[in-house]
RNA sequence: AGGCCCGUAGCUCAGUUGGUUAGAGCGCUUCCUUGACACGGAAGAGGUCGAUGGUUCGAGUCCAUUCGGGCCUACCA
């Protein structure tokens, strides 16, 4: 048992050989059990296979691999499934970039040779963040790591797809979507930062058209058509925009007819220029934050209960640089309180016009290229960038009269999450999810219904909120690293085809001219699937049967929305029945939700279709000024690097014990630095333990404690300090256990730290040094050594194992030292958890260790008060309450060697003590020193803390001379402050008393 | 615009359903290299809990208002 351990802890000399020895013996490989009983199942969120590890994902593991470490050391059958998500723009860039490097170009390239290119990135350097996970010692099964674009997963994919598909969930259409002009490609809402900017509102005059007012509708919806080609498809590759969005009946297809109309001015001559004069009455002024849109304007609306308007309504007037004649039209958008009141309608640039333009029959006509350069429906502005466009529109229209007030104006810009850029909203033909009605229904259904429990709990009303007000999902991107849609368009009919495999003819027209849709799937849709998928869906398989749903998600607030909102919402379709009647689709992004309709069939029981039974979001690391870390500011803590400075341990054990709930980690390495220090702290009583195991072996004591006691039977009877360390040992097992059944890893991580190093170290091993005091190999008494080192070995044990969820590998390596080589050794990982037992602790033991306590300390205090030399031993004098004396002459011994004291005099009058004593309600001590002391120094002293005294005891008196207070209170609480009462006048008094007797 | 969170010792944070004396770590002051540990030990100093008002016998804790800081959501040109 014994061992010889280094003189100074040191992680990196330990860490590395347990991350290794936890892989290779696949600890943390759980076969597939017979069934789901007491199985703990936890998804790694997938990081990006391109991802390095941030303090993000150190917390987030941290938290997960102490919950599933808990879980395993209590019997439970526990699985951690890890596995790299293909993040497919982050990755599509990355290998871009390098392409960039090599002179390559990806449209060079061609698609395929593209795709192979990134698999083969990926073999090379792919899911380096689950080489640093191991490291770490993340108790994941890594025989079940995924990739989300393996074979299984992607086969899955395409079902889901499809499925959804023939249930009429997926839909595709023309919408104005969030578009990226640098990633070229569509992205979701969510993948939208907004940011307040300071921009302009410039006010814009629109000449009324010469034409009488009596042209109408009539006519401009005649030049409609003849305002060439609106929807434009024309991201990357996308397919032909042949399909119509399945709105209501009765509107024209907004795509159609893509001649290039009459009366247009050709291509690239200079911009319309507006000869009249701006009389009053003769134009109408608009406001606009993009002046460049203008371009692409083809009514102007006005609210029609707005007075200074109504007149105009029906109208036409000329669009300034282009000279379309476009109406005025009356629509509620126009709100007349701002701008001018009347507002410039260009469907196929925002969401809000566009919905104008559906409910007025209007054209769309779309004035930008995929990457947000005019195209040739801005004739003269073509090939422009927008943001040059801007200034050279709005160079025109001022020289030309037509621009009004320009006005600072704070406006709100999307950008793209990844890569910054300003989003611009584009008309484009995607493919979407309903979302809205019966899939948000359901998820929201799984949460009210308690089926999955959310902590903190404020999230719970922050998701219901996000999903009641839930838009469709846009799940298409123009890009090519991912699961291609599995959609082909036929070249004859432009029929769709949604198949599992590629079909061989067209099913509607039998053309075999089939070409798949080129679009890939929102990353987040493969995620969204992955807690069965993960399992072996679609096949109903054993895996599936005992692991889903899933126990418990862990994870950050910033995928709250991304990925745990839609893991909900698809586990509760697939895996509680996709049955739907076909519902038509819904509204697209831009456009206001409808209230999520009922599910039509018959309530569903999503207690085992949820995804996970509980979900705990963790806060934020932030740096030590609370800053967000980030790469532009400079400020990201590598954790693998703090990692190798402080141990692994001490820096999992900081963000633990700053992990409360809800509470940003402001992540500090003075904090790690202290940890440090607790982990070698350890690591010393360790060599303290083990130096004493040896010396008891020399001297044959080691035999005597391997009798059949038990740790209750000696604790029964046992000595003050045993008894006591053993019940600290199970409040603090209860309270740890408590505290992670809550998610408080920051209670749980300072109770270890406080019972081992208050209650352990400073208390116990200290208390039992003067029952190990080997004299020539020989135990000054045997029976005194071996209980001692009983208690001392067992609590260690103890200890070890509720730090070993926190400190894995210190507790790994002390584990071994201490038991390899036993009959029954297993790592730590595998040992048992401490539940502790309410029946084992002993409050009145405790109270009496506490009185112990109080006298050591006031017996230290006042030899430093004296200036007594340390290692001199002294001779006290104490008063004591006769209930007490016995206690303290039981435990005298450890008096004497905790505060150096050579005797102990019991003094019955205590007014005999004289000046310099310290009180408490139990005793009233003093050490016999002779020294002058500061005589005002000890005035001040004692009329501050008689001051204070009294304090209390007025509250307290005012309290129990309160009617009300006695009548309301609880009882406890009133005898409570009866109890202090008493102690307070005995204090009172006696402070009194020394402060009398002090010198003048 | 709506919603949420935070404000407690010099610093970073605990304080669970309102209940006796508001805690910890780091930092600071003084002393101690005693055979586990100076990444240590001992003793100490330091807070009217952002402000105001209210509910209550009793408020750091609940309510309102307010100031300061942060976050999320949102289609106002």
């Amino acid at each position: 048992m014994p061992h010889e351990l280094p003189k100074a802890y040191d992680p990196g000399a330990i860490e590395e050989k347990w991350a290794q020895y936890w892989v290779e013996q696949k600890l943390f490989h759980l076969e597939t059990p017979a069934s789901a009983a007491d199985v703990f199942t936890l998804l790694l969120p997938p990081p990006n296979v391109t991802g390095r590890l941030h303090m993000g994902h150190m917390l987030n593991q941290t938290e997960m691999d102490i919950i599933i470490r808990w879980h395993r050391m209590r019997g439970h059958k526990t699985l951690w499934v890890p596995g790299t998500d293909h993040a497919g723009i982050a990755t599509q860039m990355m290998v871009e970039r390098r392409l960039e490097s090599e002179g390559k170009k990806r449209a060079e390239m061609g698609r395929e040779a593209f795709v192979e290119r990134v698999w083969e990135w990926r073999r090379h350097y792919g899911g380096a963040i689950l080489g640093q996970m191991k490291r770490l010692g993340a108790s994941v099964d890594w025989q079940r790591e995924y990739f989300t674009m393996d074979d299984n997963l992607s086969r899955a994919v395409r079902e889901a797809f499809v499925r959804l598909h023939e249930a009429g969930k997926i839909y595709r259409g023309a919408y104005i979507v969030n578009w990226c002009p640098r990633c070229v490609t569509a992205i979701s809402d969510l993948e939208v930062v907004h940011e307040e900017v300071q921009g302009k509102l410039y006010e814009v005059h629109y000449p009324l058209a010469m034409a009488s007012s009596s042209r109408a509708q009539a006519d401009a919806s005649q030049s409609a058509g003849s305002l060439g080609p609106s929807t434009a498809s024309q991201g990357a590759g996308s397919p032909a925009p042949n399909a119509t969005p399945s709105q209501g009946a009765g509107l024209p297809a907004p795509n159609a007819t893509p001649s290039q109309g009459a009366g247009l001015p050709a291509p690239n001559a200079a911009p319309f220029k507006f000869e009249g004069a701006l009389a009053p009455g003769t134009f109408i002024t608009v406001a606009t934050t993009r002046p460049e849109t203008i371009l692409g304007d083809v009514a102007i609306a006005v609210n029609p209960n707005d007075e200074r308007y109504k007149s105009w309504i029906g109208k036409t007037v000329l669009v300034p640089l282009m000279g379309r004649e476009v109406p005025i039209i009356a629509d509620d958008w126009a709100k007349p309180e701002f701008g001018t009141g009347a507002v410039k309608v260009t469907p196929a640039h925002d969401p809000n016009d566009f919905a104008i333009g559906q409910r007025h029959d209007l054209p769309q006509l779309n004035i930008m290229d995929e990457h947000a350069r005019l195209n040739e429906n801005a004739v003269a502005y073509q090939g422009l960038d927008r943001y040059v466009a801007r200034k050279r529109v709005l160079a025109d229209l001022e020289s030309q009269g037509l621009l009004g007030q320009v006005k600072d104006h704070l406006i709100n810009v999307g950008k793209c999450d990844r890569c910054k850029t300003v989003v611009e909203p584009r008309l484009s033909t995607q493919w979407f999810l309903q979302v809205q009605g019966e899939i948000a229904q359901r998820a929201i259904d799984a949460v009210e219904q308690g089926h999955i429990r959310i902590t903190p709990e404020n999230y719970k009303t922050i998701y219901l909120n996000w999903m009641r007000g839930i838009y469709d999902w846009c799940i298409s991107r123009q890009l090519w690293w991912g699961h291609r849609i599995p959609a082909w368009h036929c070249a004859a009919c432009k029929e769709v085809n949604v198949a599992r495999e590629a079909p061989a003819k067209c099913r509607k027209c039998g053309n075999a001219d089939l070409a798949q849709d080129t679009d890939v799937l929102d990353t987040w849709f493969s995620s969204a699937l992955l807690p069965f998928t993960c399992f072996g869906w679609p096949e109903k398989t054993k895996d599936l049967e005992v692991f889903y749903p899933t126990s418990l998600l862990i994870t950050g607030f910033d995928i709250l929305f991304f990925w745990v909102a839609r893991m909900i919402m698809m586990g509760t379709w697939f895996m509680g029945g996709e049955s739907s009647a076909g519902v038509s689709p819904a509204v697209a992004a831009g456009v206001p939700p409808a209230a999520p309709t009922p599910a039509l069939s018959a309530p569903i029981d999503l207690s085992n279709a949820v995804p996970f039974k509980e979900v705990y979001i963790h806060a934020l690391v932030r740096d030590k000024e609370r800053q967000k870390m980030s790469k532009t500011k400079g400020n990201v803590l590598d954790p693998i690097e703090i990692t190798e400075r402080y141990g692994t341990d001490a820096v999992r054990f900081t963000l633990a014990s700053m992990a409360a709930p809800g509470t940003d980690i402001a992540f500090n390495e003075e904090r790690t630095e202290g940890y440090r220090a607790f982990a070698n702290k350890i690591w010393n009583a360790a060599r303290f333990i083990f130096m004493n195991v040896e010396r008891a072996r020399q001297a044959g004591v080691l035999e005597l404690i391997n009798s059949q006691l038990t740790i209750q039977d000696l604790a029964k009877d046992g000595r003050l300090e045993d008894v006591w360390i053993y019940s600290r040992l199970n409040s603090t097992a209860l309270q740890i256990n408590a505290a992670l059944n809550e998610f408080r890893f920051d209670e749980a991580a300072t109770r270890v730290y406080d019972f081992f190093w208050k209650d352990f170290c400073d208390w116990y091993l200290e208390a039992i040094k003067l029952r190990l005091e080997f004299e020539d190999q020989k135990p000054v008494n045997r029976e005194a050594a071996a209980s001692a080192l009983f208690f001392m070995i067992y609590v260690f044990d103890n200890t070890l194992r509720l730090l070993a969820p926190f400190m894995p590998f210190i507790a790994e390596e002390l584990w071994n030292a201490l038991h390899k080589g036993s009959p029954f050794f297993k790592p730590i990982s595998l040992s048992m958890f401490p539940t502790g037992d309410f029946k084992d602790i002993d409050l009145e033991i405790e109270e009496e260790m506490r009185v112990l306590q109080n006298l050591v300390a006031d017996i230290r205090n006042l030899r430093v008060y004296l200036g007594a030399p340390p290692k001199q031993p002294l001779e006290i004098e104490i008063w004591v309450l006769d209930e007490w004396e016995q206690v303290i002459r039981n435990n005298e011994s450890i008096i004497e060697k905790l505060a150096n004291v050579q005797s102990i005099n019991y003094i019955y009058e205590a007014e005999q003590l004289g000046p310099n004593t310290r009180q408490r309600p139990e005793f009233q001590v003093r050490v016999v020193y002779e020294k002058q002391i500061d005589v005002a120094a000890e005035r001040e002293r004692l009329t501050k803390e008689l001051k204070k005294l009294e304090t209390e005891l007025a509250n307290a008196q005012r309290n129990l001379a309160n009617e009300s207070f006695l009548t309301k209170a609880p009882a406890s609480v009133v005898e409570g402050i009866r109890k202090r009462e008493a102690e307070l006048k005995v204090l009172i008094e006696k402070s009194r008393a020394a402060l009398s007797e002090l010198p003048a």
